[in-house]
RNA sequence: GCGAAAGUGGCGGAAUUGGUAGACGCGCAAGACUCAGAAUCUUGUGUCCGCAAGGAUGUGGGGGUUCGAGUCCCCCCUUUCGCACCA
């Protein structure tokens, strides 16, 4: 038993503090460009400034700062720096409740958020934080948005957008989320508005998007963003309208196909009720029909009308259009079935192929074509076929073409279309222009100054940022509260002079965070946006860690905010990130999503007092798989403390010099002791291999475990009489620095005990010897057919032939064979042998 | 409906290329120390049979490949997420 006299015990309270404020006066953190280093730009998606932090954005950040601290400690230049995501619908909805201004609200939350932040442990380096909602910063954005806009990147047009009525701002599609199409923030389903917006043009990057080449980021991800860009090939099709009479010209309707090998089997058309030919082309005669479906599709939402398990309606417009194919006269039709939104917003409709078609021309009494040759079955007859048989095989009933076999020769298809001027290949996307006017006040202003002659002019650089006035009404009304102001809207035209009037919505917020990566590198550069010395050494961002709900929101936007000022020159590189991770999201303790009106929140900055910083850190670390999470448990929060009590109660308690112990010291057991020293330094570098792995692969739940394994097998080395030895001072040195990543702040006490004077956090890495980690001897299992009857040490190097003696030698092994002659002995190195009878 | 990911003890989770399933921790049980508790320490802990030795069984279910499968292949079930009349 230790003496009781001296207490030593673990209290974090007495050191955290301490330290913190002592690295923060060393400027330990602070990263400059320094050209004989490698650099490692690590960031974290920026915290919105809600006013309290919460355990998520502890289990967003400290993982993520521990792998910056490791990457450090391994060599590289390593800049981490923090920031606010300060603009944003939150902060309105605060003020509104407890009447302060957006502003006010926002820094004090800021400044809270500051310090909760620093009792985190990280390494920010904070000289380089941004906050968004800083006229120098937004400065940038404005001049982000001029850019683009001069790059034809942004432009303004009418169209139905979402309305989010809770909010009162029209959304990006991308923050329409769900089945039943609700606002991303406040859950309210959007309507449709038709309004005058800005947009951006994503979809000018929509094939650029989809490739990944370069960057490491999760499959997940790409996927997501794969299917929301959504891209597929085929053909637009061009039809001719039948002219109503001899004076009158035809008109033509473009539709988009990926099945243009089905265009004989096009028995009629369908237009969107929005389509803009449908007034022109509808007779007089099916006039009322056409105009009553018209209103019933608008005054429908869109969840009804989208509702997918609805049945299919529609009216024909009593007008015609020729088959460019077959030649055929097929009707056209309107229904809401088709999406002005997509393609063009008419289709040309097989019945025989679609099933959508199939069940419209059912029920309309619509002819049915078959044109494709199912393969391997009986050909489908069109009067009593049941559903539409939508693969590809060999076309029939199609003119030149009957006989190719479109499941293998598409392309001869579309040559042949593009031949006869019919048709040509085409790429459609899911994906949309980026919306990104609002509707409020707590945003960037949209630096657009309308001129009667010159019409939207972007404000000029040297008179950026246009500033967000304070003196404001900020509730919303579903105008901009910008409109509202008596004076801020008028201003001289910057190309004429004469009286002109400034854009009132501001910019999504998403906005803010496309480029705030950027900001970091030079936070209070006024020439641009960063100093490009600063781009050039740091960029691209080396590992970019968030949660996994940007996929198709910040994730889209910030790639394609970089695409774009590459290709105005502002910048370099494809991507801006490299390696992407997401961490999952931690639960309550009743499995739930945490949320105050269920009670189940956790409140880091209990822990931090009960705790210290340093078990919360660790804790976060070896809970849950990183990129799962998992529900919050807060017993096993005391597994890990107690791991760390341990540590500083095994800690040596005074500098550590040469060994004072050569092993031998200890009468009769220095055999012992020479296996138990070899043990120890083998252990310790095993798990300085795994530590460095797991650090490398974001597996820090094993990081955390083989660093108690470890500790574990100290304590039992400490029983065997090493202290002292030169074996058990290496494993010190080793074991704080693998923790320090963890634990920074007990890693540096015990560090500056046993080496007093550089901070463990400015140490490298500790150096790896294959050969001190090279087991010497193995447990090779013995197996009979297949199933493990025995085990033996054996010497590591052990060849087959001893192998095998030795496995047929076993007692036990004997007794499974049973007499039998072994049929075939497997043996595979270091690990097992299995005789098979 | 389409796409993706995941199913391992009471719980979170380990397990390089197919080669000792359940590391590490929580929880639980027994014990030590203590007047008692807390803390700490020791031991045990997948399930079933057995006093034990030992044996059987076991990674969502079913089949397959293999000397050997949590891991590879096929089918199915469940859960989570995303998209959804996308032409």
């Amino acid at each position: 038993m230790t003496e009781v006299t001296t207490p030593n015990v673990y209290h974090p309270a007495e050191i955290e503090e301490k330290w913190q404020n002592r690295w923060a006066e060393q400027g330990l953190y602070d990263a400059d460009i320094d050209s004989s280093r490698k650099p490692f730009y690590a960031v974290s998606m920026l915290p919105y400034p809600s006013g309290d932090l919460h355990i998520g954005h502890w289990y967003a950040l400290v993982p993520s700062d521990a792998r910056a601290r490791f990457q450090r400690m391994q060599g590289f230049n390593v800049m981490f720096p923090i920031g606010f995501d300060a603009f944003g619908l939150p902060a309105e909805n605060a003020a509104i409740k407890h009447n302060v201004h957006p502003k006010e609200w926002t820094y004090a939350n800021i400044e809270r958020m500051r310090g909760q932040l620093r009792t985190m442990g990280t390494m920010f380096d904070w000289r380089r934080e941004m906050v968004s909602c800083d006229p120098k910063y937004y400065r940038w954005t404005q001049w982000f948005f001029t850019q683009l806009f001069k790059g034809d990147l942004a432009y303004r047009k009418s169209s139905p957008v979402d309305w989010c009525p809770h909010c009162n701002t029209t959304l990006a599609r991308e923050q329409v989320w769900g089945d039943d199409r609700h606002c991303e923030r406040c859950d309210t389903p959007v309507i449709k508005r038709q309004l005058e917006q800005w947009f951006f043009r994503t979809t000018n990057y929509a094939d650029e998007l989809l490739s990944f080449s370069g960057i490491e980021w999760p499959e997940r991800v790409r996927t997501l963003q794969t299917n929301w860009i959504g891209r597929s090939e085929g053909a637009h099709v061009t039809f001719q309208t039948e002219a109503l009479g001899e004076s009158q010209e035809s008109d033509e309707i473009e539709v988009f196909t990926t099945r243009a090998d089905t265009l004989w089997g096009a028995t009629f058309m369908v237009l969107a009720p929005e389509h803009p030919l449908v007034d022109k082309i509808t007779t007089d005669t099916q006039r009322e029909q056409v105009e009553a479906y018209i209103a019933e599709a608008t005054r429908q939402t869109d969840v009804e009308r989208e509702a997918t398990d609805q049945e299919k309606t529609g009216v024909f417009t009593g007008a015609y259009a020729i088959n460019p194919a077959s030649g055929a006269r097929v009707p056209i039709w309107i229904a809401d079935y088709v999406l002005m939104t997509y393609g063009s917003g008419a289709i040309m409709a097989v019945p025989a192929g679609d099933q959508r078609d199939f069940e419209f021309a059912r029920k309309y009494g619509l002819d049915i074509s078959v044109v494709i040759q199912p393969e391997g079955e009986e050909l489908p007859d069109s009067e009593t076929m049941t559903a539409a048989v939508s693969a590809k095989g060999v076309m029939i009933h199609s003119g030149p073409l009957t006989g190719t076999d479109s499941s293998k020769d598409m392309d001869k298809v579309l040559a042949y279309l593009e031949e006869k001027g019919i048709g040509r290949r085409a790429v459609n996307f899911r994906l949309r222009d980026w919306l990104i006017s609002r509707q409020r006040y707590w945003g960037t202003p949209i630096p657009i100054v309308y001129c009667p002659d010159c019409g939207a002019v972007p404000v000029p650089d040297d008179q950026l940022p246009v500033e967000l006035p304070e003196d404001v009404d900020w509730r919303p009304t579903g105008e901009s509260p910008l409109k509202l102001h008596p004076t801020w809207r008028q201003t001289p035209c910057p190309q004429c002079g004469q009286e002109a009037e400034r854009e009132t919505d501001t910019m999504d917020t998403f906005m803010c965070s496309s480029w705030y990566h950027l900001r970091y590198l030079s936070p209070d550069y006024d020439k641009g946006p960063f100093d490009p010395a600063e781009y050039d050494y740091w960029m691209p961002v080396a590992t970019y860690t968030g949660g996994i709900e940007h996929a198709n929101m910040h994730l889209i936007y910030t790639r394609f905010f970089h695409k774009a000022c590459r290709d105005l020159g502002i910048l370099s590189g494809d991507e801006p990130m490299t390696t992407l991770r997401n961490q999952g999201i931690i639960l309550g303790e009743d499995s739930e999503k945490m949320s105050k009106s269920r009670g189940n929140v956790v409140a880091p900055d209990a822990l931090v007092e009960r705790y210290g910083t340093d078990t919360i850190r660790a804790y976060l670390m070896f809970f849950a798989r990183w990129e799962q999470g998992a529900p919050w448990d807060s017993n096993g929060i005391e597994g890990t403390f107690r791991w760390l009590r341990r540590v500083w109660a095994l800690c040596p308690d005074s500098p550590v010099g040469e060994a004072t112990n050569d092993g031998t010291a200890k009468d009769g057991t220095a055999k012992d002791t020479a296996s138990t020293l070899r043990a120890l330094k083998r252990k310790v570098h095993q798990t300085l291999a795994s530590v460095a792995h797991d650090y490398e692969n974001f597996e820090f739940n094993t990081i955390v475990s083989s660093l108690m394994e470890l500790l574990n097998e100290m304590y039992r080395a400490r029983e065997a009489g090493v202290v002292g030895t030169s074996e058990w001072n290496e494993a010190w040195s080793f074991y704080l620095r693998m923790l320090a990543p963890t634990a920074p702040h007990i890693a540096e006490e015990l560090w500056q005990r046993l080496w007093p004077g550089d901070s463990v956090h400015v140490q490298s890495w500790p150096e790896y010897s294959e050969e001190a980690a090279a087991e010497e001897e193995i447990t090779l299992v013995l197996q009979v057919n297949g199933k493990v009857r025995d085990r033996l040490q054996v010497a590591v190097d052990i060849d087959r032939d001893e192998a095998e003696k030795a496995a047929l030698a076993s007692e036990i092994v004997q007794k499974f064979l049973d007499g039998k002659e072994p049929r075939k002995v497997i043996y595979v190195p270091g690990r097992l042998v299995n005789v098979v009878v």
